[in-house]
DNA sequence: CGCAATTCCGTAAACGTTTACGAGACTAGG
DNA sequence: CCTAGTCTCGTAAACGTTTACGGAATTGCG
């Protein structure tokens, strides 16, 4: 353990000894520096009401004076709580370069909101090696954290069921099928689906492809879900071969426009889930000599930094990932009786919207 | 505190209550259980070796059994360190969007070291709101972390002294001009100055600009240095009109094109830090008419997402991200005592290499 | 002045671990 | 049989906080 005091060149008056020699640590030099015993002291520095307003402001000043801050182990173990919430994200090969800037953003704003009440942030990695539920277990019985935001929930996730009977604070970003009463944001994937759908049909498109992750992500579903009542809405058969299923980067894309091109009836426009597709999707295409928007009307999910940059601009949604950020963090204090009366916005369940970016790849228009 | 036990649906068995009705936790509960001492349990738990192997196992499976895993809090408190290693990140909009792959994709590499040994990641935020060292300052106090790791370090950075006074184990991923005793890795951003103008002057380029950061951060320094060496050693005379400071943006590649726009004696080549300014200078260039590789010619410095997809295709360097992270987790628990017979490298000090990806935007030949 | 109420502060017990120490039960060697 | 040594294991003291409790000092009120 590191000492306590970093500045501690001011000799013997701060040296924190006892009268026989020993030397003290933490609170109990300060205590012993002020002559005051540590209760006091702790009373003091938490802002409890039954202490001195002029002992208070004495004890506040060494406190400054000298560094102290509590440590945290100890502050832990006697309250039963950490200030610290996990964010546990996966880092798997899958998904590797896609979530990279999504994850940073919305990890930019869970922290604008943590560091607001103090809180740390831990990151659990999901590693490949071990079962994540089997990780999480050992976190939360390890007391690791307070609270938990997870990610990439999966149709039946396990997580969800053992957070639930742990009674930790958690929320997950993506709905899940095993949807217990806890909170989640998740993208609003069926609207985008359908405003895709509608965007290409209005257009005279008919025999629309999707790419969607091979994994069994849960958003994977819903945004086929959204597919296919869109193309229902439209009275337009759904047809099991458009439905193209790859890994969610740009090798994904590829792949996905590799197949499209080998169908016998090839489709006129394809939309996309990540965004990330997109970029293999046109190196592909470029390859066969077909260009977005002119041969082909490709619609991708999440505006991007890799996508802003495309040639032809991709059609594709923004959001805010700072936003989304803020929201996870807001929503998971809600649900944390700590913090019940900041955030009384109680049980939060959202559906994250996105704003259509018109660009030029989907301008190619079919005669009807 | 959640309950340690998660599954307590198996009845009076695991209830774990002492005669009188007291409900027992943690190591306690386990040791009842067993019907054995808590400093038996902890031994047996910890690969202690005065503890018989038939009792180990059976404390070894009871454990598994009832997912039994120690306190963090209290183990932290009595060993004096938490297991945990800090990754202090700026997240400042001056970088954002630059920064994001670059930080998820090292991170992926030191979280993979750090897995294995069982350490935790906690990430420390460096808000705009607060001072960076008075932050990691009340960190160190709190006894957050038993390491730390450190990023873009400025010419002199107090973060620097703050952890060599506290004696704190830490690496820092950048040079600094304090540099102490302190293990470091840095990128090879002299190599990369150097080889980008050689290639330059070898393609008969005289007048090479160069777009630096605006801040203070150290390896803004480092490369024009190498860029200037490089220069001399060709005999061109240094111009110091031709540095452009500008943010680590594309809107700062932006702005940077835009002054070499407006430059009375145009140069006829470019050299970048951030690959992201590569982007925004695309487009001024593109809006002037210009187009990098045939008009003028444009060297960026790390392979990324963005820059990757440019066209014409970007002449960049390549470095593994997952690595560097690897190294630099490696070497932090090199520099810690409690892992030196682990990583017996001592005190690293790294140049971590490039490599250079020829692409299209440096074709643009001089007459000499 | 007496008594109750209030304000302030010290004492000590937790929180869940690890670990130094010592004690008991063996074994071995004489 | 005695003693020294070796295995095990239990006991208890830390680690640094917070907080319930109670006591002393002060104030307020009749």
């Amino acid at each position: 353990m590191p000492p306590i005091c970093v500045h501690d060149s001011e000799g013997e008056l701060l040296r924190g000894e006892f009268p026989d020699g020993e030397i003290v640590k933490g609170i109990r030099r300060l205590a012993q520096e002020l002559e005051i015993s540590i209760g006091t002291v702790s009373r003091a520095l938490n802002g409890k009401p039954d202490v001195n307003e002029k002992t208070r402001q004495r004890v506040l000043e060494a406190a400054a004076a000298m560094g102290y801050v509590a440590n945290q182990a100890g502050r832990s173990l006697r309250q039963g709580s950490t200030n610290a919430i996990g964010f546990m994200m996966e880092s798997g090969s899958d998904t590797a370069g896609n979530s990279d800037n999504f994850f940073l953003g919305v990890f930019d704003g869970v922290q604008a909101v943590f560091s607001r009440h103090h809180l740390d942030l831990v990151v659990l990695p999901c590693s490949t090696e071990e079962d994540p539920t089997q990780y999480l277990q050992r976190m939360v019985a390890r007391g690791m954290v307070d609270g938990l935001i997870i990610s990439a929930t999966h149709r039946r996730d396990e997580r969800i069921e053992l957070l639930s009977s742990a009674r930790l604070p958690f929320i997950a970003l993506g709905r899940s099928g095993t949807s217990g009463p806890h909170p989640w944001i998740d993208l609003d994937f069926e609207g985008v689906a359908n405003r895709a759908v509608d965007r290409l049909v209005a257009k005279g498109h008919r025999r629309i492809a999707v790419g969607v992750p091979s994994n069994d992500i849960n958003l994977g579903f819903i945004f086929l879900d959204g597919y296919k009542a869109a193309l229902e809405r439209h009275g337009i058969p759904f047809d099991p071969a458009l439905v193209i299923r790859a890994k969610s980067t740009d090798q994904g894309g590829y792949q996905i426009a590799h197949e499209l091109l080998a169908l016998p009836d090839r489709p006129t426009a394809v939309v996309l889930i990540y965004e990330l597709m997109a970029v293999g999707l046109y190196r592909r295409f470029n390859e066969a000599g077909l260009r977005p928007g002119r041969d082909i009307a490709v619609i991708g999910f999440r505006e991007s930094p890799q996508s802003r940059f495309l040639s032809p601009t991709l059609t594709c949604f923004r959001m805010s990932l700072r936003d989304l950020g803020i929201a996870l963090g807001e929503s998971l204090l809600a649900s944390m009786p700590a913090y019940a009366e900041v955030y009384p916005q109680g049980l939060v369940r959202r559906i994250w919207p996105l704003e259509l970016v018109a660009g030029e790849s989907d301008d190619f228009t079919v005669d009807v």
